[in-house]
DNA sequence: CTTACGGCTTGATATATGTCAAAATTAACA
DNA sequence: TGTTAATTTTGACATATATCAAGCCGTAAG
């Protein structure tokens, strides 16, 4: 695996960063807004396959993704693994690791990704003092609980297919809120991970992608994705109980 | 369903609960913790089967369980359900709220309960002057970020027996916490609602039961519940991958 | 005390997904 | 650019869990 390069410690400024509006959408002055700044450095660029941080290191500070795309991931203690996400531009990580001053998962860059560090300490000190951005933070916090257990839906009660289409609909959904297209775009992750976040093995999730371009709701072909029909790919979601 | 019986707004004192080393282990000063007994009520008794909140409904606060137990839980549009957590004593519920103002998934008491209500914007407001408050609520909110996380895992990488026997020890260490014994208690749920938390069927966990007591692992007996060998479970969880 | 109902267990069978294997395709690297 | 390794697809088969069904048990209500 790479290292990440050198820290530049470049001084970020989230006023005019353009994600803003997705990871810390809060109306402070511009008093306050420098302040804010004033904490968050970004950090050098993390290639490919480099690790932001892993399970076990000391907690220190949250990451906000200026760009790119990184997946979280546990271990078992019998080397077993699940994908607990995949996260991209404007998407906040590290708050595992709140709980007990120790990252409880590893966070992998699944392409060239930059990230802004904000430090934990820091942004609890500030945020005492900035209701607005004390309200977004713990608004952050339990967007995280909805996410994962809507994910333990997922897992506990749908077969799948239907897994794969309410992955493809996150996706889409999330690359739209970006200004992407929400029915073309590439697969950032390999069918094994997809099948890690998915509970199902990646032979599992190549036929189940077949299947659904079969059923005309898709075209794959490799990492690049085109949804055919969104209402098809939502209904199919919702199908039947297992 | 039954109502909850009327609410007598009983105000409470964290100062002199005996499950305060669980619940809200801070340290404050006399006077700071008679600012936090301030905002915190005890709300009437919620019979078996009575509901605490529901998906929908407004946020506004978080609920301590003083007594009893209870069961959260998401509905999918098509009426499947996912038990997401067993909630007992000293445990705090409803953060899934915070995020959109309202709440998303059902919270039901297993047997009569008792709960103190935590107002959040008050909370907030409180824990912007007291560090230690806002530090803990922040672990609060991580604790169920990773216990999610966990319980994916646990619905996507492990077999019926080893989510059976990790939902055990994950009962038995909770309860040696309360100073209950850790190898002999009740089951609060039914089969039913055990399948729907570890993502199987009722059958599938009867019979899974009976392969544990089969091997000499457990005692179970409708809802009473003995761990014979609690080294064998925790190597029943981590058998094989799937 | 009796009855009724919900919860639980167990068996037989069906089915979805896992496992193993081979070939095709693509990506990585020298 | 050529070579190798990784990823993906697809098939055949194995297996874990779901489904369906019947009977039992325990608690609650009459």
């Amino acid at each position: 695996m790479h290292k990440p390069a050198p820290n530049n410690s470049l001084k970020t400024a989230c006023s005019t960063c353009n994600l803003r509006k997705l990871c810390l959408p809060v109306n402070l002055s511009n008093i306050e807004m420098a302040r804010l700044d004033d904490l968050i450095t970004r950090k050098g660029v993390y290639r490919h396959g480099s690790i932001l941080y892993r399970s076990g290191d000391k907690f220190q500070a949250l990451y906000a993704i200026r760009t790119g795309f990184f997946k979280t991931q546990i271990l078992n203690e019998d080397g077993r693994e699940q994908a607990t996400g995949f996260q991209m531009a404007g998407e906040i990580i590290g708050m595992d690791g709140i709980s007990s001053d120790a990252h409880t998962c590893d966070a992998v860059a699944l392409e060239d990704s930059e990230v802004c560090e904000i430090p934990f300490n820091r942004l609890e000190d500030l945020s005492r003092e900035l209701p607005p951005l004390q309200r977004h933070l713990h608004r952050i916090l339990s967007r995280e609980i909805v996410r994962d257990q809507n994910i333990m839906l997922l897992l506990g009660s749908m077969r799948a297919e239907e897994r794969l289409a309410a992955f493809l609909l996150n996706l889409s959904q999330r690359f739209a809120v970006r200004g992407y297209s929400p029915t073309s775009f590439q697969l950032r992750m390999t069918r094994q991970e997809i099948g890690s976040y998915l509970g199902l093995k990646l032979e599992t999730v190549s036929r189940a992608l077949s299947q659904l371009q079969e059923s005309k709701l898709i075209n794959v072909r490799n990492r690049s994705l085109e949804i055919l029909c969104l209402p098809g790919l939502q209904a199919c979601m919702g199908k039947r109980a297992r």
